[in-house]
Parts: C-alpha cells; sequence; structure tokens
RNA sequence: GGCGGCGUAGCUCAGUGGUAGAGCAGGGGAAUCAUAAUCCCUUGGUCGGAGGUUCAAAUCCUUCCGCCGCUACCA
C-alpha cells in the first residue's frame, strides 16, 4: 500500500535561550497535527530540532564560561526534555551542528554556486566594534563630540567586509508567481498580505556569509566565512529529508507538507527559504502557517521583563492533557491570545472536568453498575438516538475539515457540540428511570452514549493523547482498533469494561492566606 | 508616510446582502446517573461614528475615530 506522505516541521529553536510558552505552543500544535494525520492513515514524518550556530550563540557561550558545542548540547538537551515532557511524537530531532547537517548545508551552498544564485562581493554598513553589529543610519544618534554612536552608545565607523550574497533580487518575480498560483501556501491570509507586499516593495540581494565571528558552517573554498546563520537553519528542513541525497529512505518526504512557524519568522520561511530552494533547484513546500503569541497575564513575553514561561511547571501542577488542549481551545491558531491562570482553570473545569470527564464518568459508572459492566447490547432506535448518532456520524468529517485548515480551536468546538447533545441526550432518555421501568430501553441509551464517547475519544486523541488512550481503555476499544478507519465500524456489544477511573480531576484553587 | 488587519451581548469570538448568533459569566426552574457535575428556560447588543448604494447592509462604497501588524540582512 502506497500511503500518501505528510511532512510537518516545527521551526528549530535558536538555543540562545531557555524553551518557553511560545516554543511548546508550536510543537504541540505541530504534534497534533501529526498524530491526527497518522490516525488519518498518512505515512508522517515529524520534524523538529534546534538551531545552533551563529553570533548570539557564541557570546551566550562566551557569557557561560564555555564552549559553544558544550553550550548548545546543554540547551539543545533542554528543548528535548520539552519535547518529551509535552509527549511531541516528533519522529527526528536535527541539530545544526551535526555533521549530517554540515554536510547538506555546504551541499547546497555548492549547488546554489553552481546556478550562479551566489557572488562574492561587500558588505557595507555602520558597525560598532563594541557590540559587534551593524545599525541602520537611522537608529544612530551624534554624541556631544559629533561623532555617531550606536544606540547603546558605542563609537561606529563604516566597514566595508567581504560577503558573499544570494542574488535574492532575481527570484522576485518567480516568488511572486509561486504565490499566485499556491494561493493557500502563506496562511493565515492576513500574513500572506504581509509578505506579498513585502516582495512587491522589491528585494534586495541578501548578505549571506560572515567574517565577523566563527561559530557557523564554513562556506566551502572560502574558509574565512561562515554561512549566514538563517541560510544554515533552514537547510535543516531538507537535510532530515537526507539531503544531498534525495534518493534514501527519508528522501520521499520532501517537499514537505507544512512548515509551522512562529509570526516572527513568517518571511524567513515564506521568502527567503522558497528563493534559496529555487536558486537550487529544489521543490518548495506546500504550506508555511504563521501562528500567533501568547502574553501571559495579560502581559507581552519579554526579555526585558524576564517573564518567560516554562510549560514544564504548569504541566506538573494541571497536568499534562490539560495544559495541551487549553493552548489549542483557547485562541483561534493563527491569532495571539493571553495565557492565564484564570482562564486555564475555568476552561478545563467547564469543558475537561464538568464536560467530557463527568460524562465519561456518568456514562461508564452507570454502566458498571447497571449494564454488567459490558457494552450494553443495542436494541431498537428511538429518534432521539438516531439523532445523536447522526450528530456523532457527521462529527469527522467536521473536524477533518477544520484540521486541514489548522483551525484547532474549530475542531474542538465541533467535538464540545457533540458532548453537550450527550449531556442533554442522557438528561433526557433519564436511563436511571429506564433501569425500573425498561432496561432493555435502558441498554439501548447506554450503548448510544458509549458509542458517542469512543467517536470523540477516537477524534481526541491527537489533542490528549494520554487521556484519551485511558478513555478507549474504559470503553473498551482495542490498541490496534483506534484508527480513524475505525470510526466506520461499529462498537462491539458485550465486550467486557474495566471499571471506570476519573479522567480529569476538578481543579480547585487553593484558599490564597 | 505606504500597505494590510481589526472594532458585533459583561468576556472571548462566529456571522460577507434578506427578520442579530455561540460559549463563558449573570438570573429563574428541574433532575439526582455522575467529578455539586448535568438539563431546561432566561436577562443582555441602535453590529466603533457619520453619510451613501439597495426593495433589503453587521455584511458593499465613502469618510472619520480607535487599536494592531508589516515596511529586510540579531535570530
Amino acid at each position: 500500500m502506497n500511503q500518501q506522505k505528510f511532512y510537518i516541521t516545527t521551526p528549530i529553536y535558536y538555543v540562545n535561550g531557555a524553551p518557553h510558552l511560545g516554543h511548546a505552543y508550536t510543537s504541540v500544535a505541530a504534534d497534533v497535527l501529526a498524530r491526527f494525520k497518522r490516525l488519518d492513515g498518512f505515512d508522517v514524518f515529524f520534524l523538529t530540532g534546534t538551531d545552533e550556530h551563529g553570533q548570539k550563540v557564541e557570546a551566550a557561550a562566551r557569557a557561560a564560561g564555555i564552549d559553544p558545542q558544550s553550550f548548545t548540547d546543554k540547551v539543545s538537551a533542554d528543548f528535548q526534555d520539552m519535547a518529551r515532557r509535552m509527549n511531541i511524537s516528533n519522529d527526528d530531532f536535527i541539530r545544526t551542528t551535526e555533521a549530517r547537517h554540515k554536510a547538506s548545508a555546504q551541499a547546497i551552498w555548492l549547488k546554489l554556486q553552481e546556478n550562479g544564485a551566489i557572488y562574492l562581493g561587500a558588505y557595507e554598513g555602520w558597525y560598532a566594534v563594541r557590540d559587534e553589529a551593524f545599525y541602520d543610519e537611522e537608529e544612530l544618534t551624534t554624541g556631544p563630540d559629533g561623532t555617531k554612536r550606536a544606540p547603546s552608545g558605542a563609537p561606529v565607523e563604516w566597514v566595508i567586509e567581504p560577503s558573499y550574497f544570494f542574488k535574492l533580487s532575481a527570484f522576485q518575480d518567480r516568488l511572486l508567481a509561486y504565490y499566485e498560483a499556491n494561493p493557500d501556501f502563506i496562511a493565515p491570509q492576513a500574513k500572506r498580505n504581509e509578505i506579498l507586499s513585502f516582495v512587491r516593495g522589491g528585494l534586495k540581494d541578501l548578505s549571506i556569509s560572515r567574517t565577523s565571528f566563527s561559530w557557523g558552517i564554513p562556506v566551502p573554498g572560502d574558509e574565512k566565512h561562515v554561512m549566514y546563520v538563517w541560510l544554515d537553519a533552514l537547510v535543516n528542513y531538507i537535510t532530515a529529508a537526507g539531503y544531498p541525497d534525495l534518493n534514501g529512505p527519508r528522501g520521499g518526504y520532501w517537499p514537505a507538507s507544512l512548515h509551522l512557524v512562529g509570526k516572527e519568522i513568517i518571511r524567513f520561511h515564506a521568502v527567503y527559504w522558497p528563493a534559496f530552494l529555487m536558486g537550487a533547484g529544489l521543490a518548495l513546500p506546500e504550506k508555511v502557517f504563521s501562528h500567533g503569541w501568547w502574553t501571559v497575564e495579560g502581559e507581552k513575553m519579554s526579555k526585558s521583563t524576564g517573564n518567560f514561561i516554562d510549560v514544564r511547571p504548569l504541566v506538573e501542577e494541571f497536568g499534562l492533557d490539560t495544559v495541551r488542549f487549553f493552548l489549542l481551545r483557547e485562541v483561534p491558531f493563527g491569532n495571539d491570545g493571553d495565557f492565564s491562570r484564570k482562564a486555564l482553570i475555568s476552561r478545563t473545569n467547564a469543558e475537561l472536568a464538568n464536560g467530557i470527564g463527568n460524562l465519561a464518568q456518568r456514562t461508564l459508572s452507570f454502566i458498571a453498575k447497571n449494564a454488567g459492566g459490558v457494552v450494553p447490547p443495542k436494541g431498537t432506535l428511538h429518534e432521539a438516538d438516531h439523532v445523536l448518532l447522526e450528530l456523532a456520524a457527521e462529527l469527522p468529517e467536521k473536524v477533518r475539515g477544520a484540521m486541514s485548515r489548522l483551525a484547532f480551536h474549530e475542531a474542538l468546538d465541533e467535538t464540545w457540540k457533540l458532548i453537550r447533545a450527550a449531556d442533554g441526550y442522557i438528561d433526557h432518555q433519564a436511563p436511571w428511570a429506564l433501569r425500573k421501568s425498561d432496561i432493555a430501553r435502558m441498554n439501548t441509551v447506554l450503548f448510544v452514549l458509549a458509542a458517542v464517547l469512543r467517536t470523540v475519544a477516537l477524534l481526541l486523541q491527537p489533542f490528549m493523547p494520554g487521556s484519551m488512550a485511558k478513555l478507549l481503555d474504559q470503553l473498551g476499544v482495542a490498541a490496534d482498533a483506534r484508527q480513524f478507519t475505525a470510526l466506520d465500524t461499529a462498537l462491539a456489544e458485550g465486550t467486557p469494561l474495566p471499571a471506570p477511573a476519573g479522567l480529569f480531576p476538578r481543579f480547585v484553587e487553593a484558599e490564597a492566606k
């Protein structure tokens, strides 16, 4: 069987700081999509990793008093720990300091050179030796003695340094034609508009080598230069597919189906990266999706306030699936949102504890006590049963549609409509009354509820893998019957069920003293 | 300045020409299987302001006000 391939990536995270909520968000979103596609029968390759070169990393290592490689080893390990603790199902974790990546980046450089997309020129600008940085004319101030100074106060001088350039300007028309021919390449729409406007405004050639520091991949044939970090970094996506040998076991995954990125790096992925690929004669990714940023308790996360939050303590306190759910439920993907303790508690109590948790508990404990602890026999279906089952039968396509647009919150919203409908159904059918009057009818009602719960649990697996595995266990669904194809088969009557146990405890905030 | 987005119930948002919607929060009632969870009913908006097109506008046009994003070579 030739499965359809789905290759999804997170950005590789820059190791000059520790992992925080923003990184976790991208990874969880990518993970949910990867899991969804696997359950839906795709051959998925899911990549994440760390971006480890560049001046900032070199400086951060120096500040920490260790060599850059030891420094990046440490920070990269922390990102890998976060991925593990968030239950991220990546198939590979790439580091740009790995030999396979150096080989790939140098190979693509040579290809670009061979294709005439690279030339040696000079980068000119106002440079502050003290800051080791270039500044724009507008950023400069004039000191009391009439000399130009950087915003930091450091003196600047006009520096001309040799640099290799990528002929980005030559790709403007081809990029615009590509955006035109592939209207969904950049999403959401507002970001596409920004990129279109940027590219239409004219592209300048891009300086793609540096001589002012050495922590990077050497330029082949001119080792005084290291490669510009973004060229180095972006290439990771194709390195993982085996480049320069795309005939290997993973070559079939290229081009990537989806690059998930934060909105601050959309340009690199939607302009530079496709241009590099065009220059190297390689296929372009199908889609780049830019998601929004989180504020925390209404405050922007920033270096100056130091209010970056690590999700790991939150996972300890609230549970992993609760945090995963909240991240994708609270805010439409693509929008900015606010992460507040109050919202996390009220959202998860209302929808997890009181919603699916309570529905599962009331159904399963009723079955355990009154239906012999097996999936009850289905009798004749009434109108109300058909209505609810029909709603459940329509859910997979609704969720699939939402997921294809990366509308996670919409997929969850549709699922919760069914959960609320099931709560209404159980109240109206009142199996606790049927227990005394009509056992066959009671069993039918319980069967319908169990069937609906199975549909919900199967579809929610990507979002909350641990909790939904528990729920499926409690519904007696075999481990090999949890792919989405199982949605087409009926729940087996008479299957013995284990004792039910709570899924999502209600969170009660400890009284402040 | 240029380009783009947004402004709809207390909150978060859906709704792109045909009698204003959802969830949460608020109010009233019911039920008791369940994690005191659930169900039913309900309060609440001159859809940022003004003008225009149309038989009909939250939805199209003009203008004004407010908020936000992009406007490249640190990543």
